[in-house]
DNA sequence: TTCTTCATGTAACTAGTTACATGATTAC
DNA sequence: GTAATCATGTAACTAGTTACATGAAGAA
């Protein structure tokens, strides 16, 4: 093997395992499925085929147990206290600065500015408009029965639906604020030319 | 090869190269430090190793061309038509609900929970502090110089810069909001026990 | 008994990272 | 001439996805 000496583990399905364990002792299949409810939404995604031999490994370095065989195979893992320990200390440990970053939505916020303004407009109304409904369904859920998923496991839950509705609630801001600079520059009425040159001025005019 | 028939590309590193290269012909080396700078910081990372033969594969594809080859063997790149529209039609594709979210820095929020109620208020401070420093950071320097990167590419800048801006008040409100929580509920004054079960109710005591 | 859901796994592939490697140009 | 930076690449590895595969338990 080489799960060896106590190892570094900077990635984060573990983590995320690990985590999601300690709240609640669960097996592979309810992880798989916490991945795709909660977690899934706002931070981490993981299909089973990553989750069962990762928790085979977290086994294999004693930071998970089994504490229970049930029906059909199926094993409910629970947290160790060197998992636990493990746990802390990297939620503890200063991140590397800002922190791995790949968000394709953002991704494709960013890239408005290569689009020519008409269409970088639709983008952004369509953006602002999905944003505004996803919170808007999100603060519904919330109102109606607490904490939307997850009832059971305590806080989880509430921190994620407030964060991803102040999430919501930034894109959309950024995104009507982004429409009125395009606006401002005269887009969308007044055609191309001069002022629309304060959001992009460089574009080639190409194709 | 296998870059074939005018494929998919549900992928977004190839987007995020042409989105750079549709703003600004660049060569791979400057498209390396602009993934370092800007993209990097918000969106999406990718070291040389990757740019490099993406930049190969669409110009095998027909979606870039070589422009210039200036000294040490340096390409500069610049979006065909047939490039632009392939951006222009990923960004204007309705994204997969939601998106592909891989965020390190949201996992450790939503991990909280699983640590006790102590460890989890150190790890807020620490963010609501990153963040309003980190805004504060950003605000100055767009007050100074105008569009904090990118000066000569137009309107990436800016709407980065209002993007990263939105995104680290966000999270330091939630933050906030988090702390604020866990210290109604009682936690770090009165000891462990009875009201901190609003956030954490179900952290087993085990160790 | 048939279909669905529970529950786990393997194999092949894709994307991206780290480490290694090379050479040209510019600054001192 | 020596060091730093510019500029590109390859090879080996890690992480994660998709497709494939299996079987048990409960519902119809």
């Amino acid at each position: 093997m080489s799960e060896m000496d106590g190892t570094m583990y900077d990635v984060s399905l573990p983590h995320a395992l690990l985590g999601l364990l300690a709240v609640e002792p669960r097996s592979g299949y309810e992880l798989t499925k916490a991945f795709e409810a909660d977690l899934g939404r706002y931070a981490w995604q993981a299909g089973h085929t990553s989750i069962y031999p990762e928790l085979n490994r977290l086994l294999a370095d004693g930071l998970l147990e089994v504490t229970r065989e049930g029906a059909r195979g199926s094993r409910t893992y629970a947290v160790t206290p060197a998992g636990r320990e493990e746990l802390r200390s990297w939620l503890l440990a200063p991140p590397r600065p800002a922190g791995k970053v790949r968000n394709e939505q953002v991704l494709r916020m960013f890239l408005l500015s290569a689009l020519d303004p008409d269409d970088a407009l639709t983008v952004l109304r369509t953006i602002a408009e999905k944003t505004g409904a996803a919170a808007a369904e999100l603060r519904r859920v919330r109102a109606e029965n607490g904490p939307p998923v997850n009832r059971g496991a305590a806080g989880f839950g509430l921190l994620a639906a407030e964060f991803g509705l102040r999430q919501y609630d930034a894109v959309r801001g950024w995104a009507l604020w982004a429409i009125e600079q395009y606006e401002a520059a005269g887009v969308g009425s007044s055609g191309g030319g001069g002022p629309a040159a304060v959001l992009d001025e460089s574009r080639s005019g190409s194709s």
